[in-house]
DNA sequence: ACATAATCGTTGCAAATGCAACGAAGTCAA
DNA sequence: TTGACTTCGTTGCATTTGCAACGATTATGT
């Protein structure tokens, strides 16, 4: 029979993957919170923009892995802040289009590098586990919950 | 000069893990949520009181990562259901002593090997690149943040 | 064409969260 | 002993979050 004293949780993949995620987001939410008065969320929104141009707030939902309601209010507060735009798609009326303005382009020019070496730093401490590392996350991120 | 849609936010490692980490826990939280009623933060002071016996909050807070008055009121909650028990530890009367009861154990001794179960399936969906993805886990979970 | 159903984005609301402040208990030094 | 300082756990409060419901728009089927 298995004593409860068996398990451990710093050995359970589900709780050691919510600490380092953790650990990494808040690294860089240091690059931007205090610097450029961003949020988690307005970071994705922002990433995604600059990547992808314009874009629904459905199509980040999906691609970006965040409720609906959540890119919403991001975009409401990017919008007021004049980092972002917002318009009705004349395509399909119900879609809103959101894309950069000139003073957003400009805090993605500043914001990126600094992303951009913090991804630098992480695979400096990964080293050589660096490859087989993302081959990991690569196989959950394709296909986890048995539903 | 870079362009600013040369960054994408999938192959960036602190989303990538935060997105992993959310996948993860959703298919965990299936396991207990529906069937015992039970939140991530009550999940792991369950499972840490499991494995270590009596604990203070203090403790928890330290080997489990979650803000103080998280565990605090899981704690409440899970005291209210009658699976734990609170006590003023004798030596320090700081000190709050959390320790299963005997209905808490009933319950974990269902839910542990479900954990077990899953952690299995996700080592599966891992194969062979499950030694360099916790190597790397290891990695930034010793030492990430620049401070 | 018309009624029904589905989709998009926002909003209301209750619950969860983070942070600071607090009282209680303990430590330390003079 | 006394008083200043630290630590522990709880609580108040403002913010954030998830979920459901909604109006508006588009798609579908007959």
């Amino acid at each position: 029979m298995t004593e409860l004293t068996d398990f451990d949780l710093h050995r359970f993949t589900p709780y050691r993957l919510a600490v380092v995620a953790q650990k990494t987001s808040e690294g860089l939410a240091r690059l931007y919170r205090a610097r450029f008065g961003l949020s988690i969320p307005e970071w994705r929104v922002l990433a995604h923009l600059a990547h992808a141009g314009d874009v629904s707030v459905r199509d980040i939902e999906a691609r970006v892995v965040m409720e609906k309601s959540k890119v919403s209010r991001a975009a409401s507060r990017l919008e007021a802040a004049g980092y972002i735009r917002k318009s009705i798609a004349t395509a399909d009326r119900r879609l809103v289009s959101m894309s950069l303005t000139p003073k957003g382009k400009e805090l993605m020019a500043e914001l990126l590098p600094l992303a951009e070496a913090y991804q630098k730093e992480l695979e400096a401490r990964l080293g050589d586990a660096l490859d087989g590392f993302e081959a990991g996350v690569d196989r959950l991120l394709n296909d986890i919950p048995p539903s």
